[in-house]
DNA sequence: TGGCTATCGTTAGCCTGCAAACAATCGGCT
DNA sequence: AGCCGATTGTTTGCAGGCTAACGATAGCCA
């Protein structure tokens, strides 16, 4: 006779859960429509934030995405293995990899946004345009 | 001269980021409440969906949880290693194996399912019960 | 019976993510 | 000059997550 299972815990209304899902389909949709050619979510990320920004160290492109060092080494090696990043030495401080956006990604960028644009309005699609916003705000004060 | 980056596609500003940043948070709480003798997120989903529907087939357990059959098995697997669940085939069908839970993670469970509670609430303080309700009822419909 | 198809699980390969320990460099302060 | 603390990046090791390709078994149906 082992306990009996908490009868009011349910794990598929849990936010855990519901955020799992929801990031995991967003994932899924992002892949589709980018394709095999196109970044992944967080190549595109990184790519523009580059864009915005102009070249950053490792350190602070990884600020800004929310990427940890390990994990932004990885992504930055993969963008250079795909010839959309190249990486160099700041002569002005030995410390730090000044990341830099290829003409080849410069010229795919507008394209990718666009796509990007309809990632968004794919995951978004469930919900009205004012369900959206407040998803958003939402989201935003749980971060 | 590039093309100049779009100037209103924001990153901060898109779902995808935002479930990600949330997601995040969600999974440092997890960790931070659940301590380094407790399952992780995914361990934990998985006994607490043993414990409500008894022992499945490893697919089973995947499908109620979301999760591709590679991921599962490892999830199954350090699960076994850790001594909290064991893995045999069905008799009656041999492609399944059966994973079920062990004595000691049933005794353990009650204690874990407390701290998930906890878990959830602190991924939703910053919300008030209103718009906790609501960004369940967002997420679900976003699935 | 024999074969076809569906289901289940595994492997390999890739990508994202975290913590902890470490090396190199920089900046400031003595 | 010399030291110390802060910052940047690397490595290692682990956990989760996906695709694609593959073997084994079950169930059905000709």
């Amino acid at each position: 006779m082992g306990t009996s299972p908490a009868p009011d815990y349910q794990l598929e209304d849990q936010v855990g859960h519901l955020l799992r899902r929801a990031y995991q389909r967003h994932l899924a949709l992002f892949q589709g429509i980018m394709g095999e050619d196109g970044p992944t979510s967080m190549q595109f990320a990184a790519l523009v934030t580059l864009w915005r920004q102009g070249p950053l160290s490792q350190n602070l492109l990884g600020r800004g995405l929310a990427m940890d060092p390990p994990t932004v080494k990885g992504v930055v090696a993969r963008l250079m293995a795909r010839g959309w990043v190249t990486r160099h030495r700041d002569p002005a401080d030995a410390r730090l990899l000044r990341v830099a956006l290829t003409p080849a990604a410069e010229a795919a960028l507008p394209g990718w946004v666009e796509k990007a644009r309809g990632i968004t309005a794919a995951t978004l699609a469930p919900l009205g345009p004012a369900d959206a916003a407040r998803v958003g705000t939402l989201l935003r004060r749980m971060e």
